[in-house]
DNA sequence: CTGAAAGCGCTAACAA
DNA sequence: TTGTTAGCGCTTTCAG
């Protein structure tokens, strides 16, 4: 048994065929006679013959495949959201190419090169670090779906996103309508999303006529920050009762420092989070937040992006998906 | 500015040189004058010219990637794994491809075959459902690297993996020494670590003199059905004091049903989980878990792969790891 | 140092 | 229905 990998070509020889008639009938093509395609089938099987994506890729001009640029896998929503783009992915038949480079926009960028290479056909960015100048670069190149953000858009980019400053504000009428008046904000830094998600707050504080500025504590979205955040709030400001935290990993964080620091949520302190991720709203943590429809994001975004790569010419998407407040256990009435 | 993507063709004329002098250039081979790899660079850039992996994979009959296979992307686990898979593969020059394909046999199967399909030099299975015998047969046609499990092995397969039978002897042991005797077992299923997990309860309880037959409760290593088994488990044996749980995942799940039942975790009930996932051990939840290296387990099962990539017949390597026991903030002495 | 030529495995006309 | 023939874009001898 010779150990260099079985071709086509000798699937063809076995099978007492023509290579393209090989070819044919492993797609399914309905011009080849039941003998040969039994005859093909078979010789395949005995071979264990594999396709080689690279050379189908290379003769079809296509690879059937797209490429998603995660930003990273420690914040689980993420992987919700990745998962509702492999559904539709996979069902329309595309590979998935997944890489993610952390939070570093230069690695990030090469990382897009390399999907690049592999000749995807269109590309998912599920939050990103990318400028605007680089996505625009990109997105003459292949098309473009961004879920989360809308901050970038051209015509050939697509984007599915919530709208960030409605939810918090969401966020914030919540918290005031059970009775609080100091609420801090714990931010996400300097990108889009958490500027709208701040925006929102702020918004919310004016329209309540409640004072915030000495409450707004800048974080990164990342749980260690929110538990330092956290610690510096109630240090800054005691006397705060409520805070409305970026995201939801960052309010797991900043519910360990309060805990912390002797006060028990929701009785003495009121959090809650913006996302939706699954282990928060698990009852363990309870974690009351704005809830994205993260997975349908994911779907959403393919589809468009599928859509697109059939149909280049088509008018960009920009999806606005509604968020919800998730109402759980980590909100009360302030304590007065 | 015509419209076809560049390829090393044009930019060869451009650059006023021949295709193969490019293709040197382009890889940084010695033996190219400055001035000719200048005027090619200057020429690759002005034409934005991508090179094509799928070509350069046929001619080179290599691909540079490896397919990682995911069990799925609820468990955060896989996703620290899966970091430490990235570092590796990345710094050596391996594009990581990666699927998952929900935990259903059949589903994985064709994923993997999927990785075959883009000539990946190598496999890395991060758990997974697949058949001994699915394995063997693919180990025939690549080399793989499973973490996490230790029983399939063969001369084409490295494993990494921690002692799973140990790890939930350890955990058992804490209890254990802080004075529980009624210890219940939350397990994760009929594969083999949760198995290891079991039986290492097993040998605990039994060398402690306790009983423990009414006290083992069928899981499944998620969070909803730690959720139910608590549940059962507390309606049960109303008077178990503590629980060792087969997973992290699992034991956030308990903890919640545990706490809505009016206990107090840890005064009133011990809970101890399995893996060291990274939000479970953030200070919020503050679970005392049995920690493995996760990112660790990671780099050392793709150094493997790729060791015996470029060394195709040495010797199979078993690595096990060790893990730790993480005390942090769930478990305490039984009431009385 | 450079260029011509062959071929990687597959698909897609086009003929037969 | 089947076989033949060109490439797809790139790497790699092998002569200049």
């Amino acid at each position: 048994m010779p150990r260099r990998k079985p071709t086509i070509h000798d699937v063809a020889a076995r099978a007492g065929v023509s290579k393209s008639l090989v070819s044919l009938a492993l797609r399914g093509s309905e011009k080849v006679s039941v003998d040969s395609r039994l005859a093909i089938e078979a010789a395949a099987a005995e071979l264990g013959y594999r396709p080689n994506a690279a050379a189908r890729s290379l003769a079809d001009r296509r690879s059937r495949a797209i490429g998603v640029l995660v930003l990273d896998f420690n914040n689980p929503i993420f992987a919700q959201i990745l998962d509702g783009v492999q559904q539709v992915a996979g069902a329309q038949g595309y590979n998935t190419l997944i890489v993610t480079g952390s939070a570093d926009p230069i690695r990030q960028e090469s990382e897009l090169a390399r999907l690049l290479e592999f000749q995807v056909e269109g590309i998912i960015l599920i939050a990103h670090r990318l400028t605007a100048n680089t996505i625009m670069r990109i997105s003459d190149e292949r098309p473009i779906a961004i879920i989360t953000r809308r901050d970038v858009t051209g015509p050939n980019i697509d984007t599915v996103s919530n709208d960030d400053r409605s939810g918090a504000i969401m966020a914030v009428e919540y918290l005031v309508s059970l009775g609080h008046s100091r609420i801090a904000h714990i931010t996400g830094g300097d990108n889009q999303i958490a500027r709208d998600r701040e925006l929102g707050y702020l918004d919310a504080m004016t329209s309540a006529g409640l004072p915030q500025h000495i409450n707004v504590i800048p974080g990164d979205f990342t749980d260690s920050r929110g538990y330092r955040a956290a610690q510096e709030l109630l240090t800054a400001a005691p006397d705060t009762t409520a805070a409305f935290v970026a995201n939801d990993l960052s309010a797991l964080g900043a519910m360990a420092a309060i805990e912390e620091l002797g006060r028990q949520v929701p009785e003495d302190f009121s959090v809650i989070g913006y996302d939706g991720m699954a282990l928060a709203t698990l009852r363990t943590l309870n974690l009351t937040t704005v809830q994205q429809p993260l997975i349908e994001m994911g779907r959403l975004a393919v589809t468009n992006l599928l859509k697109r790569i059939d149909n280049p010419n088509t008018q960009p998407v920009e999806m606005r998906v509604d968020s919800q407040l998730h109402i759980a256990g980590t909100c009360g009435p302030p304590k007065t």
